[in-house]
DNA sequence: CGGATTTGACCCGCGC
DNA sequence: GCGCGGGTCAAATCCG
């Protein structure tokens, strides 16, 4: 069963699971520690994502982040940026209370500003590391503890310049080795050729390199998140992924076959215009699953 | 010394 | 209106 019959077929139920996915998977070889799959997002509601075996049912609890992940250590995903208040860069304008934050100067925020969403993708993974090599470099900004969970949220920015992709890191707290990665926003530039050991350029699938960030021309402008897939490979073998805003699940399943579906699902969700509307779950889960017949 | 991390405070949206 | 939870800032600190 590809995924590529699941995204036209329909159901996706029993497509997801991973275990088959990991089996065949050709990055299993890669994956050291990391072996089972798990549906990504899921919401508030449900604290984790159901793991069975390889089962995975993220039919009924994918995303749905648009509201309120929340929730413990499954809520990957969160509303969207929603919440960035100061416009840092154009705040500071006394020099004198920078010093200081009053919280007067640095509440300039816009009214009229609309705060965009930013495509988020959403992905679970085992690891024994929070931190996992997917090419970048990542400036940590901040963590939090979560609630329901003994393990803090990590908070990462791109450091590249221009670069606003960002990046939170968790674990399940009931599966410490599950970590919860949520990528938001797109790199404007190439993966960085200068990490140690090269990992972008060694793990850098060839056919996502193949597929010249195919997104370019909606308006949306998302690109794959090329990381994910770095990370995958590089990383785990099975992962699901999902993603809030643009909303796509993702999967490692297994060859660029499926790759070049997800890219085409991918890029039909972005373009869809009122996705915003659907609640998050259908966000997702319907660009995968749901036949989508008017796929190229 | 420069860049990255730590960490407490602050801000904001949301629910009650 | 208040409290809570999440996200971000930025000074202090750490590290190469």
């Amino acid at each position: 069963m590809s995924f590529t019959e699941c995204l036209q077929g329909g159901n996706m139920d029993h497509h997801y699971n991973s275990s088959s996915l990991a089996n065949n998977s050709p990055f299993g070889v890669l994956s050291p520690s990391s072996s089972e799959v798990f549906s990504s997002v899921d919401q508030g509601n449900n604290q984790k994502p159901e793991v069975v075996g390889g089962e995975t049912l993220l039919n009924s609890s994918i995303s749905n982040s648009s509201s309120s992940e929340a929730g413990g250590g499954g809520g990957a995903e969160e509303e969207d940026s929603g919440k960035k208040k100061k416009n840092i860069g154009q705040v500071k304008e006394e020099p004198g209370q920078e010093a200081t934050k009053n919280g007067n100067n640095k509440v300039e925020k816009k009214k009229g500003e609309k705060k965009q969403k930013e495509p988020r993708f959403a992905f679970m993974t085992k690891s024994e590391v929070d931190q996992l090599e997917d090419g970048y470099r990542w400036r940590k900004y901040g963590q939090k503890a979560v609630k329901n969970s003994p393990y803090p949220r990590s908070y990462y920015r791109c450091t590249t310049q221009k670069c606003t992709v960002k990046k939170r890191v968790e674990r399940s707290y009931e599966d410490p080795t599950t970590v919860i990665t949520t990528y938001e926003g797109q790199h404007n530039h190439p993966v960085p050729t200068s990490l140690r050991g090269n990992a972008a350029s060694m793990f850098t699938p060839s056919h996502l390199l193949s597929t010249p960030t195919p997104f370019t021309s909606s308006g949306s402008n998302y690109n794959f998140p090329q990381e994910l897939l770095l990370h995958m490979h590089h990383n785990q073998p099975t992962t699901t992924y999902a993603t809030s805003n643009a909303a796509s699940l993702y999967s490692s399943s297994h060859n660029n076959n499926i790759n070049n579906s997800l890219f085409q699902q991918y890029q039909q969700q972005v373009q869809l215009p009122n996705h915003d509307q659907y609640g998050l779950l259908q966000d997702i889960v319907p660009s995968m699953f749901l036949n989508r017949t008017n796929h190229n």
